[in-house]
DNA sequence: TATCATTGTTTCATTATGGAACAATGATAA
DNA sequence: TTATCATTGTTCCATAATGAAACAATGATA
């Protein structure tokens, strides 16, 4: 139970290598992220681990995803690898693995230096059932602009995977993964929005959208409210 | 000499990660790449090494790009981290250090998986003075659209290198680390073209570059051609 | 002085973008 | 039934960016 030591199978993976995941999310006109909260510390983390031996970079990012969303082959970039040698502190590991009660040599390569990949993943919101890690209290939604206590460099690889985001923005279909199956035109400026961090001119985005031929109009979506009712659209597949 | 064997101090590096270095350079109106040959191996490689314990990447990549180049402080950007279990064989490592007289323990990680930080540099062709390395016969430049014979995943390396150099082309002044101090509109254009791998149009070409406000015009070049001499450019600082 | 290749610039048409206005519509209240 | 209202879909026009062609300038050579 809670007295038991525990134990990680530390040599089954390639040392002084994590993978880090910034997991984004799109809910109430807020983007937000996955984080988890170190149990017994005032400190969250974002969701990541180790590489197996054999086990390729992406296979990786996608079993530690799973292992907090649920969700399999999730939309994921690699955006950039963190390697200042002074990034990680073993001190502050030590502190989230021994003081959970971690039994773990205290000379073990986990404690020292980290080479961190950084990977970023959109997911649906409304699909997402958060599970919570060995070393974590829960794992919430936080609004991109209300982050808690960040461990590491971890707020400021939040910050990187952000602004790789922003730049792919016209390339990558970010909306077909953040958004539901359908959505409204008003649900996906506010997702743009959102994520660029200005406003946009609602004829000049719709206009601009639907130039790209990326999505197929779908029946009207009435919702009671006392005006004309929005038309639903959705990604051609 | 020669029959002496060679060792590494293969305990001070980070074990199972690597740097590898796409050293883009133009001349002649081509791109090219710098590339080191395997001693007695039809083989070539990217220049790489490994990451000191208490060294940040990006020192790393520094400190290998000084050893093959001789330049301090080069233009580097770091583009991607190639991590498939399968893409480096340690059979290949073996031939490539055993061969040549290395005397390293076959169980070293060495021979085993890596991981490889992927970093791109631009430099001034007329100012390099390549060196040779331990592994190397001797290293010479490459046009991207004539390679030898790559080992492991480096030819994928390139093109991944390639492709973001293209992508980031009119965000990153590319021309003032790959270029001289001064050029003509018209060696600039070959440079945009060639690595667009696509012809651009002399008046519009000149009109976009001009409108940025990033170059000072200076003196004109006579070069003793029967046509009107062309002006010298430089970037603003 | 005529020729020629190349360079620098101007001009015009086409397309993309920014900004405003107008028409349509689904519920509510008079 | 009809007027009201907020929101949505669309059109229109001005401006900026881009594509394409033509023209003028110039430095050497014949």
């Amino acid at each position: 139970m809670e007295f038991e030591k525990k134990t990680m199978d530390i040599e089954n993976y390639i040392p002084h290598l994590s993978i880090d995941c910034v997991i984004f999310g799109f809910h109430g006109e807020q983007l937000k992220v996955l984080l988890p909260k170190v149990k017994r510390l005032d400190t969250w983390t974002l969701p990541g681990g180790y590489v197996l031996k054999s086990e390729d970079l992406e296979e990786a990012a996608q079993r530690i995803l799973e292992e907090r969303t649920g969700l399999k082959d999730i939309y994921l970039e690699q955006f950039y690898t963190f390697g200042k040698a002074k990034r990680s502190t073993g001190e502050m590991m030590k502190k989230m693995l021994l003081v959970n009660d971690f039994e773990i040599d205290e000379s073990s390569w986990i404690f020292q230096r980290f080479v961190s990949i950084g990977y970023y993943a959109l997911v649906d919101f409304s699909k997402v059932v958060t599970k919570t890690g060995v070393y974590d209290e829960f794992c919430e939604w936080y609004d991109i602009h209300q982050l808690p206590n960040l461990a590491f460099d971890h707020a400021e690889i939040i910050q990187k995977a952000l602004e790789t985001l922003r730049y792919m923005l016209d390339d990558k279909l970010v909306g077909l993964n953040l958004l539901p199956e359908t959505f409204t035109m008003k649900e996906l400026q506010i997702l743009y929005q959102t994520i660029l961090d200005k406003p946009l001119r609602r004829d000049n985005f719709q206009r601009k959208i639907l130039s790209m031929g990326i999505l197929e109009r779908i029946e009207k979506k009435f919702t009671g409210a006392a005006h004309k009712a929005p038309y639903l659209y959705k990604f051609i597949k």
